[in-house]
DNA sequence: TCCCAGGCTTGGT
DNA sequence: ACCAAGCATGGG
């Protein structure tokens, strides 16, 4: 099927989107992006005489998914117009760099998997990572499943992949809810802090990868991941704040419910 | 060679 | 509750 839709550069900046590290399989050729998620997929461009009109192609019963990982409900614009009249001088510049970020609602499998490959690790390293897993364990577009996973052998899974330690817990995870005892709906639907602490109670899953699994696969927008760009935010750009507890407090209560849209905005302007 | 990368687990105080 | 070491891997 074909939709198209009116975005403003203020809401919606696909490169901004791409290169922003949430996401690890939106790409770009030429004027064409490509998102994939999960089992599904999408291409878009921008048209020619327009810089707000986009022209999105996918499958029929995949509109929803795609509707749903945009976040197209949600106004960035009224997010925007808080933070540019805020007095946080370190933000504004951010979504003057950043302009057009989103946050992405992901496909919650691939999510899981992917920020686990992601500690002590590098963008185009997990990137790389996930491309093969994809090859090797799928038709190289559909996410490999946790049924599919769960068989590998972990010597198998590490080997060629680039996981290293990470493999472990990687089937380990593909076991649990391939065989019952982790059902990934049951991560749905609660508040910031129980998302987390149910998270993080799964093996290789820290503080950092929860907040990423919990913003970018559950869309819990008071997710705020902290990692080394963060803290080098925080102590440079933030000196004003004694410790990470009071810098917390600040970013809690004058971006109730945007959190997620801030640290990202933050994020990406940081490694400019 | 050492350091870093969207950190976590484990074992010591 | 806090801290350091160890953990695979690849790039600068």
């Amino acid at each position: 099927m074909k939709k198209q839709l009116s975005l403003s550069e203020d809401i919606f900046n696909p490169d901004i989107i791409m290169n922003s590290g949430q996401v690890f399989r939106m790409t770009r050729e030429e004027e064409y992006y490509r998102c994939l998620s999960g089992d599904n997929e999408i291409m878009f461009y921008r048209l020619p005489e327009s810089r707000e009109s986009f022209e999105f192609f996918c499958e029929d019963d995949q509109w929803d998914f795609w509707w749903s990982y945009f976040d197209l409900d949600t106004d960035y614009g009224l997010y925007n117009r808080t933070i540019e009249n805020s007095n946080d001088a370190f933000l504004r510049s951010a979504l003057e760099y950043a302009r057009g970020m989103r946050i992405l609602k992901q496909d919650l499998w691939e999510i899981f998997v992917s920020y686990l490959i992601s500690q002590n690790n590098n963008i185009p390293k997990i990137k790389k990572s996930i491309h093969i897993l994809c090859d090797r364990y799928s038709n190289g577009v559909a996410f490999p499943k946790p049924d599919i996973l769960a068989t590998i052998p972990v010597s198998e899974l590490s080997n060629g992949t680039a996981l290293g330690y990470r493999a472990e817990y990687i089937s380990e995870l593909s076991q649990n809810v391939s065989n019952g005892k982790i059902y990934l709906d049951d991560f749905i639907g609660h508040s910031y802090t129980e998302t987390v602490a149910k998270l993080t109670a799964l093996k290789g899953v820290g503080p950092k990868v929860a907040n990423c699994i919990a913003l970018y696969g559950l869309h819990v927008m008071d997710s705020y991941p902290i990692d080394t760009w963060m803290k080098k935010i925080i102590s440079e750009d933030y000196d004003s704040y004694k410790d990470i507890n009071s810098y917390m407090e600040y970013i809690n209560s004058t971006y109730p419910g945007y959190q997620g849209y801030v640290q990202q905005l933050q994020f990406y302007y940081k490694r400019k």
